[in-house]
DNA sequence: TCTGATTTGTAGCCGTGGCTACAATTAAGC
DNA sequence: GCTTAATTGTAGCCACGGCTACAAATCAGA
């Protein structure tokens, strides 16, 4: 059989061009970057239904530092690619893909952190580098950061 | 005297509000995400020049993997902040700005896949994580890194 | 040399995510 | 209940970084 395809959650580059591995390198981080606002978005409504009881746009703008049109703006988004849903002025919802991605996005965050932490990175340096790293974690360095953590 | 500013080369929140802090993280992480484009550029025209003696913009394209429109606009905002320069079918050049940025993206990039691979992260994953992760690497976790590694 | 391939540049489109300014709606307080 | 404050939404602007299509310039080979 040639190649025998794998079958894993993150796709192969498969050993082609040198150069093209660099570029599928680019490529994933661009990705990523491109998710990152649904994913800081979601983990941040989760965070204030659960400790505020609701998520108005207001307070999402306030808490990410950006305009409540900013804001407003971005929701839409997330409607739109089905992971939340608004009552006007009952707050923002998340769809149960929303929440997924928002357990699946804390989770992952709690970890970047603590493996900071845990090389000797300052808590509160951790804490500011972690909301841009986290976004570029693979589910493979997840897993490597879990491990090494004792949490295997 | 109110306040006594301090010196730090990454300024400090200030303890006021606990969801301006939030809110200052955020700020971090998009501006982070900001210039994350011109560290890629300075670092791989820094490479190409090293290794095949020279940089253009289709080369820079191939390896980014975009199309050659859009490397030729990242170099002209590169040109604009005075980071690179060109000479029509001679490629693109950097600055002395440009190079020490290279130099720095360089090092920053290394110390990232190494922390990387020292916690366990297999050798691919880590050179695929580190292409996004080490734009949001500020200095402080960078010198935790480096110590981690033993090289403090 | 000159002709065809390669490289570079330009133009024009799009979506994203910032912003301000203004409008409309709802909530709160008197 | 009315008035005012707060909240939400809309409109319109911008820069960025993708793209395709086309034009111009340069390079290379016959
Ligand atoms: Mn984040
Ligand atoms: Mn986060
Ligand atoms: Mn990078
Ligand atoms: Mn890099």
């Amino acid at each position: 059989m040639p190649k025998s395809k794998s079958y894993k959650l993150d796709a192969e580059p498969a050993d082609l061009p040198p150069e093209a591995d660099q570029a599928h390198r680019f490529e994933k981080a661009r990705t990523a970057q491109a998710t990152a606002l649904l994913e800081d978005y979601a983990e941040l409504i989760s965070d204030l239904i659960g400790t505020e009881g609701e998520a108005r746009p207001t307070d999402i703008a306030r808490r990410l530092g950006v305009s409540h049109a900013t804001a407003i703006k971005s929701i839409a988004r997330l409607k739109r690619e089905g992971l939340a849903t608004s009552k006007l002025y009952r707050g923002v919802f998340l769809t149960p893909a929303g929440e997924m991605l928002a357990r699946r996005v804390r989770a992952r965050h709690r970890l970047v952190v603590d493996l900071l932490v845990a090389v000797g990175v300052p808590q509160e340096a951790a804490e500011v580098d972690a909301e841009g790293i986290e976004h570029h974690v693979s589910e493979e360095t997840l897993r490597a950061f879990a491990k090494f953590l004792g949490r295997a």
